[in-house]
DNA sequence: ATTGAAAGTAAGGATTA
DNA sequence: TAATCCTTACTTTCAAT
């Protein structure tokens, strides 16, 4: 696991540290610093190492996908021939900016594909470029009708 | 729509702070201002509004769930009885902490739940406890082998 | 002319490094 | 501790009435 996130040794004040960044990822060091009982410069390094070690791999801020027009989404579950890598996989996707979500997954399908569009047409056009990936062999859809939590 | 995120005018100044907090959340208002050919406090005015109007919803640290001990997770597509409303669904999620996505949906299913945990066993007891809840008829598990977009 | 929205300037207090 | 950043109040600009 060299290079990776698995090598850092992460205790209870760091897990605090990145539980209140996921709460408010705008919080000063020094607010951090006062619930976690530390110095905000104490929290800074801490906050340097969990980053350079790939732990925090940044920060963003959370929007609303309807207001910036992005109305509608849907899972697929693909279907693939015998042999797909999963480089093959997310190469695939990252040509199809519709794609938000991939994972490759057991059951019956080998992977699940979460699009996001403006509206179903571009659902569908994303939905189109992925079935004529050489690999698929066939797909199935779920539309979301609502984003109960997420 | 009173009090939700549709009723803000969203200009294309606006679209390219929201770029830039989606892209690093601790971005300093000057900063984005000096690529938005804005002020720091024309920014923060801006972006005060854009909190205040919910299209951002706040902003959060993107943690490697791996590294913090969360190794696991599953889709599960939810079949359930005739009348299941959306609030009767989230309320239930609610009180399962390893459900982190829930959507109603078109197709077979009725809707699809995202499920994070330590590892197998926190996946299958999330599971078993849909399973008794009382509007649910029968579900379909995907265990996520690998993420490779998300 | 007048009002309202939105940007710039400047100054202090807080935060970062 | 020095430099930067956030925040607030005040001033200016511009468009619409």
């Amino acid at each position: 696991m060299r290079g990776g996130s698995g090598s850092l040794r992460i205790d209870d004040i760091d897990q605090q540290i990145i539980a209140l960044l996921q709460e408010d990822a705008r919080y000063s060091y020094a607010e951090i610093g006062a619930r976690a009982a530390l110095s905000a410069p104490a929290v800074k390094r801490r906050v340097d190492r969990l980053r350079a070690g790939k732990v925090i791999k940044g920060f963003t801020a959370i929007v609303d996908p309807v207001a910036i027009g992005w109305t509608t989404e849907a899972f697929v579950e693909l279907f693939c021939t015998g042999r797909t890598s999963p480089t093959q996989l997310s190469a695939a996707a990252k040509r199809h900016p519709a794609v938000v979500g991939l994972f490759t997954v057991s059951g019956e399908a080998d992977a699940l594909v979460h699009l996001r569009a403006a509206d179903i047409a571009g659902i569908e056009q994303a939905l189109e470029r992925l079935r004529a990936e050489p690999f698929v062999t066939s797909t199935r859809s779920m539309i979301v009708l609502s984003r109960l939590i997420d």
